[in-house]
DNA sequence: GCTTTAAACTAACAATTGTTAGTCTACTTA
DNA sequence: TAAGTAGACTAACAATTGTTAGTTTAAAGC
């Protein structure tokens, strides 16, 4: 059984360093200093440059996709659902502040994984749009475009990594509540 | 007099390459394919490829800069200036989709002028929270943590880029009369 | 004490990168 | 018609890229 320890730690290194300069612009010399050892090394550990984005962004899209089954599956209402969703994506995003920048902008740079990352990413908009959908038709939700409505909340959850302080301090608990609040109630008085 | 037409067609072709696949993954190679030319062509009217993400960067960041004055001192409630805000993105977003790309992921590859945009990055938002912060106090919105209402806000109209269809009949003053509806008043019922 | 193994190393590779130098071609303008 | 110019070209460069092969080191397990 091989221990996986050593491989996990490129591989958050790996998502450390794409967050600040794009998976592109980072050079396997650049992942080895930080790792305090020689490009070279990486190789006893991991397979490619490219399995390691793969490895970053597939794992995060399933988390994704699995939260959004539970929730598209459990009996709430269209506004316990969103509540549901902002909480999945605070709490996936905490865990994982690193990884979420490269599934935000580096997928394009995934090759035999980018169907399947696409394919999840379609379902997962698809479900979203579907629940907004059920809400206006409950008169649950206002009736606005829901193209725009799920644009609105889904950009801004999917920005989340760029500002969820590292403190530890940090509530996430807090934090979603805070955030379903404004992107379901507004903040007009 | 230099015409300006055939450098400017490069920036645009530039910005749309940039748009897919990041700066730091295009090549002078593919920027001179698609211009259908060679590469070495390319310098007879840019200096560097680090110019093409500097011209496409800073006109934009400038272009809210100055947006951003004249909203913040124009004698509005905040209401109608965060709809001044919004309208302000989706225009420059219209204008320029492929570049907001640019200003939004690859901004940290600017090299003399990064400083220079961060300074602009830092002004706006702190406008911007100023104008909710004087809202709050005003009693027109919500009395919620500020920042998450500006990064909420922020992170919507920031995202537009990859949002915005490209097809001729679209209609920017509806989207930006839409978007005020759902980030201002939300979206329950 | 011997063997195995995890994990580092040096050296090197072929391909790709941004960029420069110098040249040719075809309009435009005097 | 001659001169100038905008804009393309070929050829080449030095540096950097991801990756491989083969070797050394030091701790763990028998």
């Amino acid at each position: 059984m091989k221990s996986e320890t050593r491989k996990e730690e490129i591989i958050n290194t790996a998502a450390k360093l794409f967050k600040e300069k794009g998976y592109s612009a980072v050079t396997m010399r650049d992942l080895a200093t930080a790792m305090g050892i020689k490009a070279a090394s990486l190789y006893n550990h991991i397979n490619s440059k490219q399995d390691l984005l793969k490895a970053i962004i597939i794992s995060l899209a399933e988390a994704f996709t699995q939260g959004m089954n539970t929730i598209k599956t459990s009996p709430s209402t269209t506004i316990d659902k969103l509540n549901q969703i902002v909480e999945l994506h605070v709490q996936i995003t905490v865990k994982n502040t690193y990884g979420m920048a490269s599934l935000n902008n580096d997928w394009m740079h995934l090759e035999e994984q980018l169907d399947y990352y696409l394919e999840l990413r379609k379902k997962y908009e698809k479900d979203f749009l579907e629940i907004i959908k059920s809400g206006i038709k409950s008169g649950e939700i206002i009736d606005s475009n829901p193209e725009i409505i799920m644009f609105s909340i889904l950009s801004t959850l999917r920005s989340l990594y760029l500002w969820i302080p590292k403190k530890e301090d940090f509530n996430s608990i807090e934090l979603a509540k805070n955030l379903s609040q404004v992107l379901l109630n507004g903040i007009n008085k």
